[in-house]
DNA sequence: CGATGAATTCAACGGTAGATGAATTCTGAG
DNA sequence: CTCAGAATTCATCTACCGTTGAATTCATCG
């Protein structure tokens, strides 16, 4: 590669500042309420910075979404194993995710997908191609009952999600992760395995 | 040329059709995003009129929420019968609610709920003083479990008006109330009566 | 009829938002 | 040192927002 004249692209520090900013912000407060103004204020920068490096908003939270969602590797591990504990390796790792430093990421998508119409779109594509479509043909028995069954196990990673991190509903929000597996493990297990009402079994 | 100003004759129900504007654009847009001048536009009315009838956004949320969520009756029926089906009652009561006109205003709450501080704190009120508080008197045995019971059930109750409500995922958006009942009444139960880990038993 | 007052609209204020393009500062290559 | 070009800022534009107060219309009462 060619080195061309000018500036050096070395103070590159303000731009990570900005990304990490911008985590933080649509972390807290999703997509919408989440503003430009707000996060070059928190990184102690123009506004029109902001523009410069990332064009507009929408690129913004691709770019913070981009490199901390990367679930290729823990995917495969929470699926294999036994297959009547895939119910709390599920929650376990939705929870280790969630309370690792890349949570901030995951609380943004999910957030933002509560209120706004695109970024709901993300969130769907992302769990159904990248999370469900794999549960179902490790774990799920039937074809024919794995959406379903997934979506049903979606709603009781969902509603933890949002009692535990969205409404910091106590005892949730403070309780040990390894105490809710134990507890929601099992019937997401239900969800996966075990048989569904026969008010379900007509096409 | 038509005179537009001033007052018009006969109607004298814009107020209710205010109401029922203001109803559908909170329940589809959440607190925040639903605009007064939105909801103006909707009942064919000046935004100022909104203000005239009651007095501002806030009073107006009130007003629209006070009407049709009432559960004096539907709770302690929910509560009352065979303490081992009480996990289905409860949920086919939140589908009931939410599939009926006054579903709406339900989603609306709740919908707000998850990207506003007060309406988050007007949910969480109405849920623990006219919901969860009688439910842990009359099902669940030792008051020591009760916070944590009727924090799991919530976050699987939520959990299903997230997906089904909010981000509409199919196939439980389009699925028969009594489908999802007997599919996550069960789990509901356990929540609610089956012992929980040892892993909580430890103060 | 004229007066009253409610229903309704108009125009505007102050605020915040995302976005844009020109102007300025800085830094390193030649 | 010179100077191009990247980094950064400034001043604005447009578009909504909630809210307010004054102005208009009109049904009704005396």
């Amino acid at each position: 590669m060619v080195r061309r004249s000018g500036r050096r692209p070395g103070n590159q520090d303000t731009r990570t500042s900005i990304l990490e900013a911008a985590r933080a912000s649509f972390a807290e407060k999703g997509y919408d309420k989440a503003s430009i103004r707000g996060i070059a204020g928190d990184a102690g920068v123009d506004p029109a910075l902001v523009h410069h490096y990332f064009g507009n908003k929408e690129k913004l939270f691709l770019a913070v979404m981009n490199a901390p969602i990367n679930p290729g590797e823990l995917i495969p591990q929470a699926l294999s194993g036994p297959r009547d504990q895939a119910g709390e390796r599920l929650i376990r790792l939705a929870l280790t995710v969630w309370d690792s430093p890349a949570g901030a990421a995951a609380l943004a998508v999910f957030r933002s997908a509560l209120s706004n119409e695109w970024t709901a779109r993300l969130l769907r594509e992302f769990v159904v191609t990248q999370i469900l479509r794999r549960a179902a043909g490790e774990i799920i028995d039937d074809p024919a009952e794995a959406p379903m069954r997934t979506a049903l196990v979606a709603t009781q990673i969902a509603g933890t999600m949002v009692a535990r991190y969205v409404l910091r509903v106590e005892p949730l929000a403070s309780a040990e992760p390894e105490v809710l597996v134990a507890a929601i493990g099992p019937n997401i297990q239900r969800f996966l395995t075990e048989p569904l009402p026969e008010v379900f079994k007509q096409p």
